[in-house]
RNA sequence: GCCCCCGUAGCCCAAUCGGCAGAGGCAGCCGACUUAAAAUCGGCCCAGUGCGGGUUCGAGCCCCGCCGGGGGCACCA
């Protein structure tokens, strides 16, 4: 799409009602940002500022990156957000002298592409290119400092064959398998999902009810790295929230493997517990009735109880996740006719089936202390079972808490042992020691940890997306395609029924399925399921270095150079999926020696949403708000800087409550500042005005801290008191040509070309100068950041009473006695005497009256 | 239920070692310029920091307990 088209576009717009003549023309002594728009972009365009990684560049590295978009329809106001702030960022650094890697990409296989090609008929990878081009256009216009040299998309073979390549090399070291088990079923989209992808039990994409089907899936072997996905964090410059949410989705948790014997089973089978201190007040056991255990330990009982457990099994498939989520649903279950003894003390513990306890957690079966734990006592009372306690609780005042069963409320905090034979007397951390040492001796248990972390599913019953390179053959099994057959390209969707219907279209495409083995040489079919797409983004930051090698995914020399990631700027949304992912993959290729770091996103910038009228923008709530229609009326500029000067970028904005309007103004302003500059360039600014010049040099030193703890709506600030400073020193100082006001302007622009480069860069040239964007950022003069004098505070018990205009230098004791000797003081004092003197030299003097 | 974040003028937000509650902006009001309006320039108004305790010479900031808002996890044994 061709940009300027755009502008003649707006041209039109925005002179509505003027003579055609005046909508040619621009009034070149007006701020006026569609004229700067329509002078530096083509500029930019020839001049390519931002390429990185010339030849011969000795400017120290970083690597600033935003998340990719989806090519879903043109840039939206989120994109705004986001990329205004990287941008500060990464142009920030720029200024600073660095060699900036500050890349994008599409992040182009998915859902959204094959949903329009489905309902529209048109070709995916059309439709997403399309796309692509469209949102460039929109990143160009909108000035964004990316090095267009580096550009890639995850559904064009140049990338997703690098996909492949590394699943085969997760496969030779058993991180890719394939297993069957039950997992989560969009009936809508026809797909598998990942347990990352079902929100509060509905289609993370299209909101449907999950379910659940039996089906043999590929797996990534995430849970291989869950102590390391943990503990790896605390380096990390993340906010605690996010490293919060990544915690508890892991969910570590530590307890013991007990081993039960069955009666009428020759292996004993596994519990797992957190609280095997309470291992004698255990009364049953339950097996999670989607279990193999379950089934297959009904199937030895008789058979009324057989077919008793089959229909609540049956039961238990058909409920959708919503019911399961349900914390309200009353406790169900079938007993199994089925024994087992509890290791401690030989008691015959009846066995049930329930969907309260999970399949693929621990090992599926727990013991039951409905005593000590509420869902235990929630079944044990809609089931009739005995509940023995083995805890004594107390309150903070020492008494005994009432009986779980009068109660219904399990008693779960610290106690002491009570009917556990050694155990008694015991406090918790004691008895669980004491229970683990005795279990381990006697071969019947030991300290585990488990994770609620699952391994990542990633088939998908899907055609849009990276083929699996596994080739299934009668003889030698699954057998990945060797590298040099990758990629396995897509098939054309040419005459493929793409709508889902459970199982990948990729199936009918008869020809591309029918293939010979890469070991054998007999017939043999390729796997038919695509790879889930967090598989692209868990890798792509890594491909942006070596964008157009053939012979590896990246050039480990220019991962040495550049990565990890020094700052990752995107939403919150991705928290868990994304980057739990990516630190994953970084791991597994850091084991292959592919790279020789942990992590990869040092430091992580989440910014907030943009909302309207206090929600979320969407068409049917009527509050969308268009980007080019903002940008068509108040200029990119102006909306860059608003989002920048909203609040802090993790806050949301709320379009309603900020003012692009009022930006658009202040750029009006800091621009009329360049055009009144009267001194000549390359004057020598130490002859200018004083108080200027420290305002200046102050700003700068101020807005480099700001920046750094990405405060950048205060560093906006601080640039608007430096113009308003300037203005006055303009209109009623030294005037338009001391060379002090010279040196306020440009760094205005050094400092606005970080939020608005169009303004920045028209001022620069106004100034007689070229390309404000490239490590200009001045020195700053440590002289000039000096203060003549200081403003003491002097206070009577807390309160102000005076002030003194002392030396910055001053000592405790001269500041002590000119503060005592202050009417201020005398007045409050009174007749009081003084008990003592709190002195903060040069700030502060606090007299505290006896 | 467990965990994380946040409550400061009408609104968005500053106050980063515990030290003058206000930097910047929006809205409002007044004035200058103008025949007038726009634009521009200048000025003014506005809270004692959600509530209750505590520590301290001194608390928006630290501690405890509430209230309110947002978010994550959740039958994970």
């Amino acid at each position: 799409m061709d940009v300027s088209c755009a502008f003649r576009h707006r041209a039109r717009r925005y002179n509505s009602g003027v003579t055609s003549e005046a909508a040619e023309t621009h009034d070149t002594d007006r701020y006026d940002h569609a004229r700067l728009e329509e002078r530096w972009l083509p500029h930019w365009r020839r001049t390519q500022p931002f390429r990185s990684g010339r030849e011969g560049d000795t400017r120290p590295t970083k690597y600033v990156l935003d998340m990719f978009p989806y090519p879903s329809g043109d840039l939206h106001m989120g994109h705004a957000e986001a990329y205004a702030l990287g941008d500060v960022i990464s142009r920030y650094w720029v200024q600073r002298g660095y060699n900036v890697l500050h890349p994008i990409g599409w992040d182009s296989f998915g859902l959204p592409a094959e949903n329009a090609a489905i309902k529209r008929g048109v070709d995916p990878a059309g439709w997403t290119e399309d796309n692509i081009a469209q949102q460039r256009a929109s990143m160009e216009r909108y000035a964004c400092s990316f090095d267009w040299d580096r550009v890639l998309a995850t559904h064009r073979p140049e990338f997703y064959r690098w996909n492949q390549w590394i699943f085969t090399r997760m496969f030779e070291r058993g991180l890719a398998y394939r297993k069957p088990s039950l997992v989560n079923w969009c009936p809508n989209d026809q797909t598998v999902l990942a347990n990352e992808q079902v929100v509060q039990g509905l289609c993370e994409r299209c909101d449907t009810p999950v379910t659940k089907k039996r089906l043999t899936q590929w797996y990534f072997k995430i849970t291989d790295y869950a102590d390391q996905l943990l503990d790896d964090m605390d380096e990390l410059d993340w906010t605690d929230r996010v490293k919060a949410m990544q915690r508890n989705w892991i969910g570590r948790s530590t307890g013991a493997d007990v081993k039960f014997v069955i009666e009428g089973r020759d292996e004993p089978i596994d519990i797992y517990t957190t609280r095997p201190d309470t291992l004698y007040g255990a009364t049953f056991m339950v097996v999670a009735a989607d279990s193999e255990l379950a089934a297959e330990l009904a199937e030895g009982a008789d058979a009324a109880t057989q077919e008793a457990f089959e229909a609540y099994a049956e039961k238990v498939k058909a409920s959708s996740e919503i019911d399961r989520l349900s914390t309200e649903r009353e406790k169900t279950g079938v007993f199994l006719q089925r024994y087992a003894v509890n290791p401690v003390n030989g008691e015959r513990l009846p066995i049930w089936a329930s969907d309260y306890v999970l399949a693929d957690y621990g090992h599926g079966a727990i013991m039951a202390v409905p005593a000590h734990d509420q869902r235990d006592l929630e079944f044990a009372t809609a089931m009739g079972l005995p509940v023995q306690v083995v805890l004594d609780c107390r309150d903070e005042d020492g008494n005994p808490l009432p009986d779980p069963v009068e109660s219904g409320e399990a008693t779960t905090g610290d106690g002491v042992l009570v009917n556990s034979g050694p155990l008694d007397g015991l406090a918790k951390a004691e008895a669980i020691a004491a229970i683990v040492e005795r279990l381990a001796a006697d071969g019947v248990g030991e300290a585990t940890t488990n994770y609620r972390l699952r391994d990542w599913l990633i088939s998908r019953q899907r055609y849009w997306g990276t083929p699996i390179p596994i080739v299934h053959c009668d003889a030698c099994g699954e057998v990945p395609v060797p590298d040099d057959q990758l990629p396995v390209t897509l098939p054309d969707a040419e005459g493929l029924d793409l709508k889902p219907k459970g199982q990948s279209p990729l199936a009918a495409a008869t020809d591309w399925v029918t293939t010979t083995c890469p070991r054998c040489g007999a017939a043999a079919k390729r796997d038919t399921d695509t790879m889930d797409t967090f598989v692209d983004s868990s890798w792509y930051f890594l491909r942006y270095l070596s964008v157009g090698k053939t012979d590896g995914p990246f050039e480990p020399l220019d991962a040495k150079k550049w990565a990890p990631v020094d700052q990752y700027v995107g939403g919150i949304t991705h928290a868990i999926l994304h980057l739990l992912y990516a630190r994953f993959f970084t791991k597994a290729l850091r084991d292959m020696g592919l790279v020789d770091f942990d992590e990869p996103f040092l430091a992580l910038l989440n910014q907030g949403m943009v909302q309207m009228d206090g929600s979320a923008m969407s068409k049917s709530r009527g509050n969308l708000v268009r980007l080019s229609e903002q940008l068509d009326e108040f200029g990119v500029d102006a909306v860059r800087l608003t989002m920048a000067f909203a609040g802090p970028p993790e806050d949301d904005i709320d379009w309603a409550d900020v003012s692009p309007g009022a930006s658009s103004k202040f750029l009006a302003r800091a621009w009329r500042l360049a055009r009144d500059v009267a001194s000549e360039p390359g004057v020598d600014p130490a002859t200018g005005d004083l108080e200027l010049r420290k305002a200046t040099h102050k700003t700068l030193a101020e807005t480099a801290e700001l920046i750094e703890s990405f405060r950048f709506n205060v560093a906006v600030a601080r640039v608007m008191e430096l113009v308003n400073v300037t203005r006055k020193a303009i209109d009623s100082g030294p005037g338009a040509a001391d060379p002090a006001v010279r040196e306020a302007v440009e760094a205005v622009a050094v400092l606005l070309s970080l939020y608005a480069p169009y303004c920045a860069e028209d001022m620069w040239a106004l100034l007689g100068n070229e390309d404000v964007a490239l490590g200009n950022w001045p020195e700053v003069d440590p002289a000039l950041l000096v203060e003549d004098t200081v403003t003491c505070i002097v206070q009577v018990k807390g309160k102000v009473r005076d002030r003194l205009e002392v030396s910055p230098s001053i000592g405790e004791d001269e500041l002590k006695e000119l503060a005592l000797a202050t009417d201020g003081v005398k007045r409050a004092l009174g007749d009081a005497g003084i008990r003592t003197v709190i002195v903060r030299a040069p700030k502060l003097v606090n007299v505290v009256p006896a």
